[in-house]
DNA sequence: AATAATAGTGTTTTCTTTACACTAAGTCAA
DNA sequence: TTGACTTAGTGTAAAGAAAACACTATTATT
């Protein structure tokens, strides 16, 4: 039987966590991509993320990347899939462990950085190193994990409409929904409440708003 | 705002696939072990897996230490997470790239090797490394996936009948099922045929046996 | 005052899931 | 050879969940 192999026969990578992070700008879905200042791939787009630094956990690293480069801070993770890359020179091997997470798009957008962006899915730029596949490995796990989960409302700003609640799942699936079925069973999980207050936007009746009940346990389900 | 860190700061650590192997003997969850040979933890029990090579993909190390270990190959691998640890002296950091997978107890248990034993989930011994939050994580994720995909299919043997399907369900699920629903439900599969054959097993009424249909897309599904 | 636009609301139908009990076919022992 | 025992095998009804469906309400605009 062959046995764990010689000392001499493993190497020693480098290993990263890299965030996918989600956001619903007018009704599309959007992630959050950051401009690389160093080679390699200097100057593109990538995924927010850093090297694993000695003795450092894995969420902790992913959440010690994105508070440095998004300034977002103690938001739900969820580790991915781990991809394993070759780099030609001195670049060499690389792991990427890949997180994702879910915010409201005014979470990050204040913060007027040219080297912050976010971009809609459906039209993307070129990604640094794998970070095209581990996006698009995201978006399959979001578009898996919203159909049995209250997820998505990580994605929602302060006070909200339904309609805009309905969006955001519609951007998420890719799919038109029933009004009157979706607010039934978005009210069923018994996590919004009512303001109080209307938010007009055009010719036409004025929309209730709504905020979160418990911002606290979201993403926990499922 | 901060950026990629400083080269000098990321460290080389070793990088693993480790894989949870799962079958049901007498309707009981069993899990691989293979007794570790070497330094650390040397005659332990431990999962399968070895360090990953120059060039190698993380699922060829898996299913590669697999082979080797113990013999078994080309079976469906499903990457399930990845663990960072860090043992004292010069073992340094590892990263457990997690696997799982289901086999029919067959295919393993001929191979009498001592150093290869399937473990009872219930009275498991201790692990090496990290190795038992690896098996108790893959538990549940497989707990999970079973609900809603055929997954569990791919325990099974050559031919089985259809109470020994359900005992492997209710192994897994850790609950009783009833008889007419799961039968009902497993032959909607469409997975499964009759082979015309019966089995004998005590005094009473033979059962049917049953093979799956096409072996090959197993644990896709999900 | 009429128009246009989105907000808001219940009921019916269909499908899925669950609960539930008896007959069939074999061995074994008296 | 017959009765007792044991597991195999089968259908239906009830409850619950999901899906389909259309009209009234409220505001700005002209």
């Amino acid at each position: 039987m062959a046995t764990i192999s010689a000392e001499t026969d493993y190497i020693q990578p480098a290993v990263t966590a890299d965030t996918a992070l989600f956001s619903v700008r007018g009704g599309e879905l959007v992630a959050l991509t950051v401009r690389r200042e160093r080679e390699p791939f200097a100057g593109w787009w990538a995924l927010p993320g850093d090297y694993i630094r000695a003795e450092e956990a894995l969420d902790d690293c992913a959440a010690r990347a994105l508070a440095e480069q998004t300034g977002l801070d103690a938001i739900y993770l969820e580790q991915l899939y781990t991809f394993a890359s070759h780099y030609p020179g001195r670049w060499g091997r690389v792991f990427n462990v890949a997180y994702f997470a879910l915010v409201p798009f005014a979470a990050v957008s204040p913060r007027n950085d040219e080297n912050i962006a976010w971009q809609a899915l459906s039209r993307l730029p070129r990604l640094a190193f794998n970070h095209e596949d581990i996006l698009a490995s995201a978006r399959r796990r979001l578009a898996a994990k919203i159909e049995y989960s209250a997820l998505a409302l990580g994605l929602l700003p302060e006070v909200f409409t339904l309609a805009e609640v309905q969006a955001v799942y519609e951007a998420i699936k890719g799919e038109r929904l029933d009004k009157r079925n979706f607010r039934r069973a978005l009210l069923a999980l018994d996590q919004l409440e009512v303001t109080g207050e209307k938010r007009q936007s055009g010719a036409h009746r004025p929309a209730r708003l709504y905020r979160l009940r418990e911002p606290s346990n979201l993403g926990i389900i499922g």
